[in-house]
DNA sequence: CGATGTGTAAACAGATCGGTTTACACCGTC
DNA sequence: GACGGTGTAAACCGATCTGTTTACACATCG
């Protein structure tokens, strides 16, 4: 009990550098060793804390949840601004990390792509991310009063992911824009004239 | 000379058994004894034809890109039809392709995210694919008489990207459903009024 | 029939993988 | 000053990776 102060603190070390290790590098292509090369931490210290390398995979993945929520999602639920205007908060936040950082997508999705089929576990934490971005889309639109909110949220989820995957393979943000004004342009003629034309 | 046609058709031979084993395990995570176990195919042939892996990777990404030009993109653009029709058709087909294989997303985007900051050459592919499905959608908004059909065409492109990876990652092609709507709704949209609102 | 070219089967080499083990240093506590 | 807990450093293990080599079968062609 006394020591699980600073176990704890070495775990997080251990994970903070796997975090970038994985998230520039991938899951597969990056080995334990170089995880460890050039950190001073040693390979025993991190089998005794991650039994496996999957292990850490998936205290790497909880962290990355806990950063995207805490960093974006969180600070414009916060701002306590109109539905509408933190859909296009979403946008611009998000595209702000990827200028930052081009090459750095969702990490969930990524281990998604690489463990589908293969590990399920380490694969359903792209399904949980989409998932949980596609729900905050839908809450706003509810919010906004739209009338097909459950419609429109899974559209501007489409939107953000495809801007986010498209900003990785393009090495800038801008399809982030393209992506904020169509959203506009959905929301607008979502809830315009009611309905589109059909009762 | 004499006998280029039978080198040449090992060598498709080759590729088309590799295509499947990277489409489904990744790149880094089929090693090439896997695409040689059960194929009758020797290791010694395979590096005859194929000097690295890399080498056969390159190979699979060209065979993509003539298979997905030539099931998705050329039957659409010969069917002459509208270009909205089109568009919309776009969608239809590569919700049909998901839906017979639902893990298999774009392999040249897979190969982006997997060889970035690794393989210039190999990550490449990904861009151009991107690129080519964005200029087919730039094209038909152009042929479709739209005021702005640069903007246009690169957000349905935004749609069309993330309706596929969504479909992969959760396993069906429902965001394709999505995105064919959010299209058309852009569509109309970018059409109707002659701009949104300022001149 | 011998030569050549194409192919498989399989042993092999060297590097790297995930993971274990041994050895040793440090540090606060009794 | 012995002690248990925490840590690093590094040798080591078996498996797997990319790539090479040896050996052999089977065609076709002069």
């Amino acid at each position: 009990m006394a020591g699980d102060g600073r176990g704890e603190e070495k775990k997080r070390e251990i994970v903070r550098q796997a975090f970038d290790r994985f998230y520039d590098g991938g899951f597969h292509a990056t080995g334990v060793d170089s995880v460890l090369a050039e950190s001073g931490i040693s390979k025993r210290t991190l089998y005794k804390y991650f039994p496996t390398k999957d292990d850490l995979i998936e205290a790497v993945l909880e962290l990355y949840g806990q950063v995207i929520v805490g960093k974006l999602f969180d600070p414009v639920a916060a701002s306590n601004e109109e539905p509408r205007q933190q859909i296009m908060a979403f946008f611009d936040a998000r595209k702000a990390m990827i200028d930052e950082n081009p090459t750095r997508g969702c990490l969930g999705i990524k281990a998604a792509q690489e463990f589908v089929g293969r590990h399920a576990g380490l694969a359903a934490h792209g399904t949980r991310a989409a998932l949980y971005v596609e729900r905050r889309f839908v809450d706003l639109c509810e919010r906004a009063g739209l009338t097909k909110p459950a419609e429109v949220g899974k559209q501007i989820n489409v939107l953000f992911q495809g801007a986010l995957l498209l900003s990785q393979v393009y090495g800038d943000g801008s399809p982030f824009v393209s992506a904020k004004h169509a959203a506009a342009a959905l929301l607008d003629a979502a809830d315009g004239p009611t309905s589109s034309g059909r009762p």
